[in-house]
DNA sequence: TCCCAAATCTTACGAATTGTAACAGGCGGA
DNA sequence: TCCGCCTGTTACAATTCGTAAGATTTGGGA
């Protein structure tokens, strides 16, 4: 298995990446949204271990959306938020929440809560496995290796190994630059988005795509990437 | 099925009877102590649900109860403590507490983090054993031995054997360099980390991994290490 | 249809990360 | 004390990945 992934919603950038960071350091992986909406798609897809939410959402109630998380997935929720009121920490853990983590926090606190969360019993969630099957290859991402239909393998690196997860996860759908900046630069320099187009570039070079009509990663201009192909984790 | 028994551990009989009556009053059974040899006499007797236990005890040093409980016995262990710290918090919870409640508190949060910890069922850790054996290896932490399928045997040092526990407590997930450095030397400057390196590459050597093609130990640039092999704790 | 600015791709290069050999200090046993 | 083993440090080689810059593509407007 690989490192447990856990996921951060909340609607400021900086403290998404600050989590992202300290969370990194630690080993896990992330992934931050800053809505719901996207977070919520990319539940359609993936199971993440540890879900932190921050309940002061711009679009969606964050107290309901964590109580379907408690009740459907198997994730352990850890809410955070600025409300520090007792009766508001009673609420949010008597809907589910296995933790309530008050703002301003460290993020030294906020690892180790995820790691007293992950220690009992959430390992239960059978986690994305570590491997993908797709369009007559096979991604084993404990290994670091793309097998191709003839069983020829070609080792992929950890950055491109981050890209190509990012679209196993979600298949056949829109991936903006922003979303996938996020899951990805956690902790590369915020500056030139431009790494992501050479990482990409590499992926798309080790997969064997056409670059004037590439079958599998396709570039919305403007928008983002979609991945076609049909994946089946394993 | 009876109530959930929840034991509380506090040398102040006012918090004790405090908590008491709002547990019971959700519907807990409850067992008071004021000292740790008492609740330690019950423990060989009684298993409980919760754990709650006060840091600063007269007789006992809380958290080395709290690590051995957290261990030893499948409860679930909430720390109450007056110490606010986050170094405090962090340690508290790396020691194995799954909560840490700050005091004063309120009486309901503590009974919601108590349900909290219930709806997940607790799991105790699995216990690591003195042996491993691994694609035909096998590792006696006990003699500091490492056995060949042909039953040769090569002796490994206490760093080297520090990094193998490490890997084979955690196998197929990726390790990053900061937890590696934390659960080894820790303390050490962030300058120096190439110490854990040479024990890695030592450790390498005795496991007769190709340089250019790790089959056991895989680097992750940038991220950390990786431990394939199917662990068999024995 | 043609043109242009913005977006994206690709290549080369260099900074940062990691591997490993060689050296040195420390510690314990003979 | 001497000797051997363990372990950290240093130095240099090898690898990875972001950055810069030029090439190419896209989409809208003339």
């Amino acid at each position: 298995m690989t490192a447990p992934l856990v996921t951060i919603l909340d609607d400021e950038p900086e403290i998404r990446s600050m989590l992202a960071d300290a969370l990194e350091d630690a080993g896990f992986r992330t992934m931050g949204f800053g809505r719901a909406t996207e977070f919520e798609a990319m539940l359609k897809t993936t199971v993440p271990d540890v879900c932190l939410v921050d309940l002061g959402l711009p679009d969606k109630d964050g107290l309901t959306l964590v109580h379907r998380l408690a009740l459907e997935q198997g994730a352990a929720v850890i809410i955070i938020s600025g409300r520090a009121h007792v009766k508001d920490r009673v609420t949010g853990l008597e809907l589910g929440a296995d933790d309530y983590i008050i703002k301003p926090f460290d993020p030294a606190e906020v690892v180790a809560r995820v790691r007293a969360r992950l220690r009992k019993g959430a390992t239960s969630a059978p986690t994305t496995g570590m491997t993908a099957q797709f369009n007559g290859w096979t991604a084993y991402f404990d290994r670091y290796v793309l097998e191709d239909e003839t069983g020829l393998e070609t080792p992929f690196s950890h950055a491109e190994g981050e890209v190509l997860r990012l679209f196993l996860e979600s298949p056949k759908r829109l991936i903006s630059r922003a979303q996938m900046q996020e899951t990805l630069g956690g902790a590369a320099g915020e500056s030139f988005d431009r790494a992501m187009d050479v990482r990409i570039s590499r992926l798309r070079t080790k997969l064997r795509e056409d670059p004037k009509n590439p079958r599998l990663i396709k570039t919305i201009y403007g928008a983002g990437y979609i991945f076609l192909g049909d994946v089946n984790w394993v």
